[in-house]
DNA sequence: CTGATGACTATAG
DNA sequence: CCTATAGCCATCA
């Protein structure tokens, strides 16, 4: 194999697949992400895949934080403010530049996982 | 080939 | 709250 599961691209696929899950309102973080579809220790991974994504990708990006609940672009950047207005109209607070996990983190069940939203 | 980098994270002090 | 350290691993100079 090309790495440790899957090639690139598959694992890459993989990673925007279990992104486009993530409910309007919920976010989650690149280590779940990387649990999720998984891959090991790859929250690197995830963010590589994003950073990789483009106009081309349609995938609600946006809802995935680092685990601190922060958002990991630099505040005050382009991408910052995107992300943050993006989810500040799906409803999602932010106390002191920070998201509250125990509150908006995505919990899918296993029903959500092996049947995808099914509508 | 080597070393630095980064949309990361966990742990320690 | 902070910084430092160590894992992580594809990508790039």
């Amino acid at each position: 194999m090309s790495g440790p599961a899957g090639s690139e691209g598959a694992r890459r696929a993989r990673v925007y697949e279990v992104i486009s899950m993530i409910p309007f309102g919920s976010v989650a973080t690149y280590g779940q992400i990387a649990d999720l579809a998984g891959l090991s220790a790859g929250a690197r991974f995830v963010g590589r895949a994003l950073r990789h994504s483009g106009p081309g990708v349609d995938i609600p990006w946006h809802r995935v934080v680092n685990a601190r609940g922060t958002i990991s672009f630099p505040v005050g950047s382009e991408p910052y403010a995107e992300q943050r207005g993006r989810l500040e109209e799906e409803g999602v607070a932010f106390l002191n530049g920070r998201i509250d996990l125990r509150r908006y983190r995505w919990q899918p069940s296993l029903d959500e996982l092996l049947w995808g939203p099914m509508a």
